[in-house]
DNA sequence: AATGAATGAGGATTCATTCAT
DNA sequence: GATGAATGAATCCTCATTCAT
């Protein structure tokens, strides 16, 4: 039997532990499958601790898919800054972030759990749509329109529907997460693919 | 006092019934937070009669999910048959079918609950893998090569990742699902946009 | 072992049984004290099965608190009618009803529930001072108006304290729920006594 | 940041405002539904701290119950020696230590808590029949006797029960306790009329 | 076949108590 | 001594499933 050993531990890192524990549960399995005791038994503490921290499993659940997403946003952001670059470039140096900090991390979970439990946390997607989402489609839409005013576009159109652009991305995570285990899927061809769809080559035609 | 209506009915009709209650109650909240009464009593029936029809809950969302997707499949089939039409037209009928028989239908939940209860049934997930993903993209790639040889692909890369052609519908589907109620996302014109992207014009200039 | 036999029951009967259960275990350890599952188990029925019929513990105290007065209510009333009968008669047939109904009864522990909730249970406290004190204080206060008119006090200040009139039931309950076992009272003599010191001696000598 | 204060305290003194804190926790919600934390809160220290000085909630409200009620028995005893004043000057005063150390303080919610908490704690009831009720009834034996024996008994019968002198004391307290804020109770009203009632008048009728 | 009352295992939450700091 | 984070037993309540009617 393992000793248990009452750790006592900084409040902000046995709260960060517990977040960490119920991230990790609440992706595998859900929010109502997953039990308190879970994240509890993950964290290494017992079941009362995480009350210390939480008052809830709900509000365990919404701070937690809350305070995911935000650290990214940060680095995204500073992407349209650089106008010297070309869109490609940028859109390129998108992927790559979303590659390393949300589809080869946990976080490619995020994208399950908010979509599945949407519509029983109307707050959660709210604070998606507006924390992250409509950044995300501002930057984009910056990017784009800087594209086409330099001619890098192969259809102009796509300035208006800048969700296009996330949506190989969105194709990532959901193959990974379902099918992977049964085909595998070349997430960098995709996005390359589609970067040579959307872009005219670099060469710049004839 | 209303009379107990003891409806009995033809045991087919009346699985179907259930099937259809059971599809809304899990799509709304998924399968954990579904209660077999609530389907009862959508389907209009007691709880102890959806016993009748299926062994429990686990089978019911079983038997529901493979169900729902099959009768779609035979309609994409018949679309690549067809040699003559542009793969863009086929691929624009596929998105028309997907708009009509998915997206503007309750069918749209489908994907949220097979994404979100994938980990909890395997099951499920290796069924769609089987008879639904391999399929559609045996299909895309066909349609693709096709076009790739006929020249009208921008870019013939795509042939390799398929995938990249239903990148638009999941997106679709997703930002329906939960963002439509904060801003609205002109699906037709997604679809459209990509495949202005994807296809060269069709006046086929220099 | 005793066979758990899923009896199957009439609500309304099933209902009353939880309700005695719920009030015997009540009465002996009080609102927190007591377990659902002690109720349950009282009324020989499982847990769940209380909650077929309440809703929760505290609806379960309160139509529990609220229901167990009321029938005494209609006796008391007709005891005012009969304008005949002397008030001191009037009065010792009240006290033998209480004693009768209350005090050899279970109900003894009803203002000890009272009490020991009251400041937990609103609701009950403003349910008893409207349909129980309100009204009993008006019958009390008649009698003694009646009595008072008469020459049958000794001293007709009392109609404008009728409380003073119960206050010998309540040291009856209170001496009976917490000392009779180390000291016996004798409650008939405790009530004839008070009413030899309330009325004048029915000969009404000089 | 407010520093922690780490008070150290006569523990004697300390003790002392554990017990008014658990008096009044107590007082207000019963033995169950206070929480240790809410003694320690009140007593304005943590909750660690009541454990140093109590061994368990059980404890601290044993010696809590039993240490209240003390206090006011030396001032009734005293009453009983003087011989010279009248029964009644003494039973009125006796109402008047009643209203002034008991209805008007915290401690009228004692007998709710005895009457509450009772067949949980029979050491209590135990110990307030010994300490209290005991000596306090032989007190008013012997004063009713001596009344009785100065003629100042309107009924002499009393003598056998008195317990009857302590009904408008129970009264007031459970009429303030539970009623007070719907309708208001003149309890020195209650106390005259009861004074009236029990003793021939002053004056000495012929 | 259909019903819905009954069951009881399961999970969220509370809180008395302990103990490392 | 004092603190309050940590523990886990205890209890409310839910809901899948059964079964007498």
């Amino acid at each position: 039997m393992a000793e248990k050993k009452r750790e006592r531990r900084d409040p902000e890192q046995r709260r960060a532990e517990i977040l960490a524990a119920a991230f990790a549960c609440f992706a595998e399995r859900g929010f109502a499958a997953t039990r308190m005791e879970d994240v509890a038994a993950r964290a290494g503490i017992a079941k009362g601790t995480v009350y210390l921290h939480f008052p809830d499993k709900e509000r365990l659940f919404i701070e937690l898919v809350s305070g995911v997403a935000s650290p990214i946003l940060g680095e995204v952001g500073g992407m349209v800054q650089k106008e010297t670059i070309p869109a490609r470039t940028a859109v390129s140096m998108f992927y790559a972030l979303f590659k390393r900090e949300v589809l080869e991390t946990e976080r490619r979970h995020l994208l399950r759990l908010i979509l599945a439990e949407g519509p029983m946390f109307p707050v959660v997607t709210e604070f998606y749509y507006r924390e992250i989402i409509t950044k995300g489609v501002a930057i984009v839409r910056v990017l784009l329109a800087r594209a086409a005013a330099r001619g890098e576009l192969r259809n102009p159109a796509v300035v208006d529907v800048p969700q296009l652009v996330m949506a190989p991305a969105l194709m990532s995570i959901i193959w990974t997460t379902l099918f992977e285990g049964y085909e595998h899927l070349d997430t960098q061809k995709l996005f390359d693919t589609f970067l040579d769809t959307l872009f005219v080559p670099e060469g710049g035609a004839i």
